[in-house]
DNA sequence: ATACATATATGTAAAATGCACATAGAGTAT
DNA sequence: ATACTCTATGTGCATTTTACATATATGTAT
């Protein structure tokens, strides 16, 4: 009914292409609290941690604000350590919340998880392909 | 320096709790286009469907403007259908270029999986594969 | 001294998302 | 007729999330 002419806007399609990522919202909180609750740790090292989740070229500022947030929504604690050579750095810990906080999360992901098996089986599959064969309404 | 009013951030903590889910970035494209790689659709019909996609509740004007943008991206395109009863419909149609970009999503989504393997695996208690000990205090 | 790695942070803008509201055709009840 | 409801598509605005650029400071190596 409409498959003609379909070469334009390739330009548009580009941009989004290269934009694709299936990453969750918020993915970096979760991260986090998961490397808290193995050890205490700070920032800078957080961020290289948080590489080996995805986010490659991780953005300083993104990461530091976050944990800010994180201290503002009770999920971590922090105190400086300046008891060695170099810039200060502020530790941080998971508070009791952080830990239910993750367990959320974990939950969450868990069903994110079936959401997508559901996507994929019908990516992958053919759903009765050969009875339906394209119905336009 | 920065332990004041701990207790006041539960409300803090209690509003990020409730907003907690684990869906990724633009989750209604690739729903949308592989709706659409099945038969042709519409807004109305797509937002029933993509409420089987996790979007318990989808915002009627959240799906259109997904759906104009996609265009404007060209990855789908729409004709009025005007030829029955009620008001006119916008069907969509996927594009070549839907279908490739459905395709790279795809791929990203699979390696998010992986990815969300190895949170599980640490979170659950079994160490990932190039982890060593190292403690920072 | 200056260059570099470490370490934290802000300012601003763009993108994504949510919420409320606006418009309109067609059928049905009063 | 008019009011009401269901279908159907949209706009406006604010908030949240994310990205990008830049600023500051401390210690070490050259």
């Amino acid at each position: 009914m409409n498959n003609e002419g379909q070469e334009r806007k390739v330009e548009g399609q580009e941009r989004e292409l290269r934009g694709v990522e299936a990453r969750p919202r918020n993915w970096l909180v979760p991260v986090i609290l998961l490397s808290l609750r193995e050890w205490n740790s700070y920032g800078y090292e957080l961020m290289e941690r948080a590489s080996a989740f995805g986010f490659e070229a991780m953005n300083p500022g993104t990461l530091y604000r976050t944990l800010r947030q994180m201290e503002k929504d009770g999920i971590v604690e922090s105190t400086w350590e300046t008891s060695r050579g170099g810039p200060a750095r502020r530790m941080y810990t998971i508070t009791d919340a952080g830990k239910s906080y993750l367990d959320f999360w974990a939950k969450s992901l868990e069903q994110y998880q079936h959401t997508m098996d559901n996507f994929f089986r019908l990516y992958t599959g053919r759903p009765l392909q050969e009875d339906k064969e394209k119905k336009d309404e």
